[in-house]
DNA sequence: CCGATTGATGCTGGAGCGGTATGGCCGTGA
DNA sequence: TCACGGCCATACCGCTCCAGCATCAATCGG
C-alpha cells in the first residue's frame, strides 16, 4: 500500500465507533477478515497502533482517538465538498457579478433579484450599477459576469439576449391640458416644451426620440436635458415640460405625472442580458433563466 | 468505482494545478492515460465536469475550482492528521493531568516541568496540587493520569515507581547552639523543642519521625504541629524550635535556618510516580521518562 | 473443561489500476 | 496547403490487491 485511502478512513471509523470488527464489517457490507486486514494495513502505513485489541475487546489508543476525530472531520468535508461541487454544476451555488443600468432599478432588477434569491439563495450576487458602455468594457475584463443593458453591444465575443421590449410613453404633468387623454399622437406635441435625454450620457434614447419627432415632422423644443429617467420624470412632475420616456418610468408612480400611450407606437427600446460566450457558468445560466422568465411575466402585465 | 478515493483527489489536484495531463502524470509518476481515466472516473462518480478540456487546453470549471480548493484542504488535513497521530504515539502530543503533593513544588516539580515543556512543548499539562490520599482516589476515577506522591499506595491496579529518595535533615534556627554543626546525632535532641508534622495531614512523616526518636530512646517534646514543610521551616526560622524535615526543605533557602545532616542516617522517604496500569499512554510514558531523569540528576547534586 | 465469541491468517478469484500502443483533433510552420 | 507535433482519449493487457471463504487461536463463561 502506497498511501492511505478514503477506504481506510471509512473502515477505521466504523470499527472505532462500534469497537467491534464483526459488527463494523457488517455495517460496511464486507467480511470481517477483509476489515481486519485493512485496519492492519492502515496501522502499518501510519506506523501507529490505533486500536488496542485483546482477543475479547477492542479499544481506542490515544492516537486512535485523535485519528478518529480527524477522520470524521475529513470524511464529513469530503461529503460536503462533493455535494457543493454538484450544486455549483446545478447553478445553485456560486458567485455572480452583475452589472446593470440605472433604469432597471425601477422594476426589472428588483423583480429578478427577488425571484433569483428565492430560487438560488446560495448564489452570491455582487451588483454594480454601470452605464451600458462601462458594462461592455467590464465584460471582457471579467469585472462582471453578466450585464443588464440596452443593446446594441457589437462585440462578437459577447452574447446578447433581449429579454424585454419597452414602448415609449409620454409623460405629462397632471395639470397639463393633455393629461386627460389616454392615447396621443406625436404630431400634437410639436409646440410643447420637451425635457430630453442628454446626447452624451444617453445617446440611444436621445437619437430615438429625435428621429421619432422627425418622422412626424418637427424638431422638439428642448427646455432641459437630463440623463436619468427619474430626473426627467421629476422635472415633468414639476411642470417644466413633457417628455418621452420608456414605460419603465411608470413604475416610479409619481402622482403629479400622467403617462399617455403614443398613437404611432414607435419602435420600442430593448433591455438585454449580455455575457461572455466562453464563460457560461452554471450560476450564470440560472440567472439568465430567471431574468428571462421574470421579464416575460412583466410583459404580460 | 464505488466511492471517491484519496487517489482521485491527489490526481485531480495535480491536473488542476498544472492544467496539463501529461505533466501532471509525470509529477505523479504514472502514465498519462491512467491519469485521464482516473479523472474521468472521478467526474463520472461526482456527476460533475471538473475540467473543461479542448484538444489543446485544460481549464477548471467553476465546480472544478471549488472542488480543487476543498480537495487541497482535505489533503492537507489528512497529512496533518497522520503526522499528529504519529506524534501522539511518540508521546510528543496530547494531554496529561498530573497530581502532585505540595512539597514537590519546592524543587522536583518545577525541574520536571521545565524539562518536559522543553522536550514536549505540545503535550498539554493540567496540574492539580493534591494530597497523597486524594491522588490515590483520583487515579482510578481518571481525574488524574499520573500522580507525584509519597508511597505507599497499595492498590494493585496502580503502578508505582520511586524516582527520588530524600534523607531527613534537621532544621535549626541560625542562632541555635547546634547551628554551627554539620552532622548531628539524634540522641542530642532529646531535650529540644520540636515542631512536628501533624498526624492527620502528614501521617507518614509524623510516624517516621516519632519512630526515629523512639529508636534512640526519647519521645520528642512537641511545641507545635504543622502540615506543610514550608510552614514548619518558617516556624524554625522564627526560633520556635527545631524540626526533622525531608531534604527538599533545603531548597526553600531561608537564611535564618540551618540544615544539619543526621548521624544515624535514618530511612529516607521516597517520592514516586503513580499511574493506572491499564492506561499507559504515550504522553504518560514521556512524562515518566522525563521525571525519572530529572530526579536522577537531582540525586547527583 | 468445553463451547461460544471474536479477531487473525491462508488461500483464491476477480475488479480495477496502471502500462504500452494508438487514434483523433487541432494548431503551427515551411 | 500539407505535414508534423502536441495533447487528450481509447483499446487492450498484465498484475496488484481487495474481498470472500474457511479456518485457526485465544479468551471468557458456565
Amino acid at each position: 500500500m502506497a498511501v492511505i485511502e478514503v477506504r481506510h478512513l471509512r473502515y477505521f471509523r466504523a470499527v472505532a465507533e462500534d469497537l467491534h470488527f464483526g459488527r463494523a464489517a457488517e455495517r460496511l457490507r464486507i467480511a470481517q477478515p477483509a476489515l481486519s486486514r485493512q485496519i492492519q494495513n492502515l496501522e502499518r502505513e501510519l506506523g501507529v497502533v490505533l486500536l488496542a485489541r485483546t482477543q475479547r475487546s477492542v479499544a481506542l489508543t490515544p492516537a486512535g482517538a485523535l485519528f478518529l476525530e480527524r477522520t470524521q472531520r475529513i470524511l464529513d468535508e469530503l461529503i460536503k465538498c462533493v455535494a457543493d461541487a454538484r450544486r455549483v454544476q446545478a447553478g445553485e451555488y456560486g458567485h455572480l457579478t452583475v452589472g446593470f443600468i440605472h433604469s432597471s432599478t425601477y422594476g426589472l432588477l428588483p423583480a429578478i433579484l427577488e425571484r433569483f434569491r428565492h430560487l438560488y439563495p446560495e448564489v452570491e450576487l455582487e451588483l454594480h450599477e454601470m452605464t451600458v458602455a462601462d458594462q461592455i468594457g467590464a465584460l471582457p475584463r471579467r469585472q462582471i459576469d453578466v450585464g443588464l443593458l440596452r443593446p446594441p453591444v457589437g462585440d462578437p465575443e459577447i452574447k446578447v439576449q433581449t429579454i424585454l421590449e419597452e414602448r415609449f410613453l409620454l409623460a405629462v404633468p397632471s395639470k397639463h391640458a393633455l393629461a386627460a387623454e389616454r392615447v396621443i399622437s406625436l404630431q400634437r406635441l410639436a409646440r410643447e416644451s420637451f425635457i430630453l435625454f442628454s446626447r452624451q450620457q444617453s445617446p440611444l434614447f436621445h437619437s430615438r426620440i429625435l428621429s421619432m419627432c422627425e418622422r412626424v415632422g418637427f424638431v422638439p423644443h428642448v427646455v432641459q436635458h437630463a440623463t436619468q429617467i427619474h430626473t426627467i420624470v421629476g422635472l415633468v412632475g414639476a411642470g417644466m415640460g413633457i417628455a418621452l420616456v420608456p414605460e419603465t418610468a411608470s413604475n416610479l408612480r409619481i402622482s403629479s405625472v400622467n403617462f399617455l400611450e403614443i398613437a404611432e407606437s414607435p419602435q420600442p427600446v430593448e433591455i438585454a442580458l449580455a455575457w461572455r460566450m466562453d464563460k457560461e457558468t452554471p450560476a450564470l445560466r440560472s440567472f439568465r433563466q430567471v431574468a428571462t422568465l421574470v421579464a416575460q411575466k412583466m410583459k404580460m402585465t
